[in-house]
DNA sequence: GTAACTTTAGACCAACCGGTCAACTAGTTA
DNA sequence: TAACTAGTTGACCGGTTGGTCTAAAGTTAC
């Protein structure tokens, strides 16, 4: 038959059920019956269900990165564009919520706490993926030091602490199924930034 | 038979065992191997597998709730009690990882994000219980804005921020797997109760 | 036209899932 | 001691899991 976009819809179709479910909660007929593929298929694309999870986590990664980077090129103080993650992840989760009637939260760290406990491979590669996201939002906090916007000290740190108030906060939103309170909270960041003081080493 | 107390060795294996793996990894047929009881008593002690569920979501509720009321009594400034809240966190997730190795987390916020997607039910449980945290928080909090520690404002929303950011930090504390993170990134809980603003009615 | 190769299809597999059930055991009461 | 009852057991149920396999269909190259 045609070499079609199988692999593709088999993606797309587990990003989606994975992002609301999970890993474990999905299964490989389900997201072949979401696709419109035997599952003879699947296992012509993927050697075991883990392999698509990898690309699952790829493929939202590379949405979340790219989010972070929006945030980073705007045009406004470097406070400011810390604030704008919070903006673009409230947008992203209100249209979630839109085409799904529920608040997903961030599919990186959901996947992280359903896996990073059993599988070690998994939680070191969030590790880097976490340290990752922290190192964009040390940019920002260089800058906003570099303008004296915020007293100077070692940023990394800071923005470890922020990345993990913005997951709390979307477990928060989550729970509360609304989308806004990642606006509504997201001073919560900047007085982070502007007050903490890197952890004693 | 003597009545003994497997209800309870069945309660305490389900704890064991879903702080560790959450709720859908572990099956029945383990808690029972890992309690030493055949499947039929653990149906003649609950109905179904979600009933045991609740116990544990109940178990551990009471354990934090206890924790936070230990950090309340301490007799210390209200500010340093939200501090105390972190720095026991970061010695139960000590004990945890002395026992297993691993660093769970927050087992209220583990099953939060694995089932308030799918069962609306436990969402609004898991909403109650973030309420009551944040409760606590709460109260800490208007003793501080009382002894003119931090300025007087809605304390709430604060609350909710700061719970936020320590279950945020939790999940740092599982990427990690580091307990210490916990202590080292306390301060970032005070700089929201220092800072934040209440958020927009 | 046909050979070689890729992709698709779904029946099939052992293992395991949550849950049921009838038989059985032990302690209590009469 | 006989009856009753609370507690225990594991075989068993239908259904689902992740994963396999063979055969057919589609595509490409000669």
């Amino acid at each position: 038959m045609r070499k079609k976009n199988t692999r593709e819809r088999l993606i797309k179709s587990a990003i989606d059920l994975m992002m609301a479910k999970g890993y474990h909660a999905v299964s490989v007929n389900e997201i072949c019956y979401d696709a419109h593929v035997a599952k003879g298929s699947f296992y012509h694309y993927f050697p075991a269900k883990w392999d698509i999870l990898k690309e699952v986590i790829k493929a939202r990664d590379d949405f979340y990165k790219d989010l972070f980077y929006r945030a980073m090129a705007a045009d406004i103080s470097p406070l400011a564009k810390i604030r704008r993650i919070f903006e673009l992840a409230s947008q992203d989760q209100q249209s979630v919520m839109d085409a799904t009637g529920k608040v997903a939260g961030c599919t990186i760290g959901n996947l992280t706490l359903e896996l990073s406990y059993a599988d070690e491979p998994a939680r070191q590669l969030f590790q880097q993926l976490f340290a990752d996201y922290a190192a964009i939002i040390s940019q920002a906090l260089k800058q906003s030091m570099d303008i004296g916007e915020i007293p100077r000290r070692p940023a990394l740190p800071i923005a470890q602490a922020i990345f993990a108030y913005l997951q709390g906060i979307l477990l928060l939103a989550k729970t509360e199924n609304s989308p806004q309170i990642l606006e509504q909270f997201a001073d919560g960041a900047i007085m982070i930034a502007q007050g903490l003081k890197a952890y004693p080493a």
